[in-house]
DNA sequence: TTGTTATATGAACTTCTTTTCATATGATTT
DNA sequence: AAATCATATGAAAAGAAGTTCATATAACAA
């Protein structure tokens, strides 16, 4: 399973961590603390994976003080959304996928 | 690592098989057999990735004699790589990601 | 300058995915 | 019906990513 550029880019939105993080940026920036309060998850396992979605540009990283402000990318991330939204609206109505 | 439906559908593109799959189907239509050879990989594991694209229905099948067709499911496939390839350029220049 | 808060990092560990291998199924031809 | 071609499937092996734990760094406060 190699990866490239293109392959680690979706990466970000494909599993539920990250796609967790991308979830709570929806409605606006937000500080570390404030992520992990939002997703559950560990304030070590979320800072890796902000790592991973910044080094990618999909995040945006703003310093304040001692707190560092992640938001989203959004000329990428919202048209992407949208697509996966009607996707689903349209094809996979009520059942699972990859039954 | 838990996974939503978003998370598998994200998954499909986020793995250079998969991906080389979605790339080889960019100019229409190929058989199983057509797909194999040109993306280099085992039969069994194209077969198992053409799998999980179709139940996500980023991938179309059509059986034709003993042989089954599939084709992109270009609403989705297209806006989603031309997202891609817009966000590489505004941000990825040159570099890689995930440094 | 010591302590505290906020975040990052590295390495081991765990878990999920893909790949491989052997085999099954299904359609077609002879 | 047997043989062949095309594809699918299941389970084990291999590989990659995520998580955890301990610790480091950095900024600020006392």
């Amino acid at each position: 399973m190699k990866r490239s550029s293109y392959n680690n880019f979706f990466m970000n939105f494909a599993t539920e961590s990250k796609f967790g993080i991308i979830m709570a940026l929806k409605d606006g920036p937000l500080s570390v603390n404030e992520i992990v309060n939002r997703v559950g998850d560990e304030q070590s396992a979320v800072s890796h994976s902000l790592r991973k979605m910044s080094g990618c540009h999909i995040l945006n990283v703003r310093k304040d003080g001692k707190q560092r402000i992640y938001s989203l990318n959004e000329d990428t991330v919202l048209p992407m959304l949208k697509i996966v939204e009607k996707h689903v609206k349209k094809c996979c109505l009520g059942r699972d996928y990859d039954g």
